[in-house]
Parts: structure tokens; sequence; C-alpha cells
DNA sequence: ATCCTTGCTGCAAATCTTTGCAGGTACAAA
DNA sequence: TTTGTACCTGCAAAGATTTGCAGCAAGGAT
């Protein structure tokens, strides 16, 4: 696995070890500080801002994924190639699912033919409402609406 | 055009007025920073805070657009209904394009049939390469593979 | 016109992430 | 094995954005 990050022309260093075998061993989307928390244990003076720059690397890498909670903070989690997914955050309650990339396809295809742009749709994150919110949003909505009526 | 904020809910302030015109003059996209300065300006005493608040406010409320430059800043443009698109941005350069939401509307539909997600595209920024950067990455690619080979 | 409620603001502090710099080290080359 | 040079790291400080709180004020109710 190491090797992946050397062919992607990244140096091995004992923190990037680490922090890859950090990342790979948690399941789940997690957050910088839980990365640091369980490296640090392991190799005591890991300083933070290191974690992020090797969360970067191997982002780049594509060893990692990245994800935007829509909360102010990002988060990580081992790279599936068998899984390849973008991911749908609710941006009331933060919820997360997954969207397969072969629903994203034709539209990367049609963008990179149409304006030359290359989206990288399948390490995206789209925001929206997931449908316990989206209900909640609709009675509310009517009910400032009969509210405003009314008054 | 207030209006259209107290509908959806909010308080008409004088923050909020000054900021809402500076956001519909200044065309382009605006750091908080820029409608900060110029909003305080007008209003002296206007707080940073405030001036993010609003401004989330005025994306809630519809009026605003918000576009994340992969570069560690937001922001801000006024909304315009004629018009209404998406962004992509180049993770490299930090350039961004438009893209019209209705290359996106299949794709939103197609989530909400199978997932119950109501994915927000319009208002969706998309990362990747923008023509000139992705030409340049082919190339840097290949250095590394021949040099890699060389070696 | 006045009152009341609730949302809004300023302020200060917290959070999350990035960056500049100086020293250390992986690793290709000799 | 030794050497040289980028590339990395730790540290500290800057940046961007959010949050808690107490007082203020917009606008519906009276």
């Amino acid at each position: 696995m190491t090797e992946a990050l050397r062919q992607a022309g990244f140096r091995i260093t004992p923190q990037r070890q680490v922090i890859l075998e950090v990342v790979a061993h948690g399941r789940g989307h997690q957050s910088a500080q839980q990365v640091y928390l369980a490296a640090g244990r392991r190799l005591p003076g890991l300083n933070l801002a290191t974690v992020y720059r090797t969360l970067d690397s191997l982002n780049r890498a594509g060893l990692v994924d990245l994800l935007d909670d829509t909360r102010g903070s990002l988060r990580f989690s081992l790279r599936d190639p068998e899984h390849p997914h973008a991911h749908l955050v609710c941006c009331e309650c933060g919820a997360t699912s997954e969207l397969p990339v072969t629903w994203l396809a034709r539209l990367a295809q049609d963008i990179h033919r149409r304006t030359g742009f290359e989206a990288d749709l399948g390490h995206q994150t789209f925001s929206g409402l997931c449908p316990a919110c989206a209900r909640q949003q609709t009675t509310r909505d009517s009910n400032r609406a009969h509210k405003r009526k009314e008054a």
C-alpha cells in the first residue's frame, strides 16, 4: 500500500505510514482530530499540521477519500477502489449517504466534452436535504405560510 | 428585494440591507472580507461575524449564491434567477466557470427518485481541473513516468 | 403609539485548517 | 556506503469561519 504512495511520487515517512494505517483501520469517516489522536499515540510528537498535510497527500495520491461534512470540518476515509462513490451530505442534520459513481459518469463526460473541464465527480460531496429533513422542511414551510396567512 | 428576504422569514435590518446592496453592486464573486470592508464603510462598527451570518441568511433565502473556491475561503455573489448555474472550480489554479443547471436536472431527478435525497445541485461547486491545468497535469505525469523508467 | 417576543448584532473566544520557516531525512545517484 | 537535494516535519503564527452570550431592536400584537 505504501508502494502506491511511492508510485504517486511521495516519500515514505513514518508519519505517513502511521497515518495511513490509522485511516485504513478506523472504518468510516474520521475527522482530522481523530486521526491526529490515534496516530499521535503511536508516534508521540506528531503534529496536527502534519496530519492535515499528510491526509492531503494521501488524498492526492488517491488512497484516501475526503468528505466535507458542511459543518466546518473535513472527514477522511480509506478509498475503496471496488466501490468508488461520491457523497451526499444533508446540510441540515449532517447525515451522509453514498452515490455510486456510475450515476455520474455521463454528466462528467458531458461536462468534459462541452467545456474541456475535467470534473472530479467521484470525489465530490453533494449537499442537499436527506429524506427526513426534506419532509421536515416542507412541513415547516407550510406552517410558516399558514401562520403568515393567519396574521 | 428586501421583500423577498422578509418573505423568507427574515427580519430586515440595516446590516442586511447594506450587505445585500454590496453584494448586488459588486459584480462577480466577492470574498467575505471584501463584503465586510465595503459594507463597513457605510455602516461603521459592522462586525465580520455579522457579515458571515448575514451572507448565510441571504444564501438560505435564495438571494445570494455561495462558491467554495477550494482555496480555503468562500465567495458570494448575487443570485440571478434568470441564469441558475452551478460552478466548476479548478483545484489547481482556482479558475471558475459556470455550468447551466439544465445539465444537472436529470441527475438530480435520478438521485431523488432512487434515494429520496434532495440534492441541491444548482448551488453546487464542482471541483476538478480546468482545461489548461488538465493539460499540464498529464504532461507532468508522463514526465514522472518517464523519469521513473529511466531510473 | 406602545408593548413583547424573538431574532439579530457586536464582541470575544473557540474551531478548523493553512502557511512560513528552519532543520531533518528519504532516497536516487555516485 | 556516502553524498546531495528535494521533500517533509515540527513549531508557531496567521487565516477563515463559527459560536456563546448579553443587550438591542424589528415588527406583529394590543
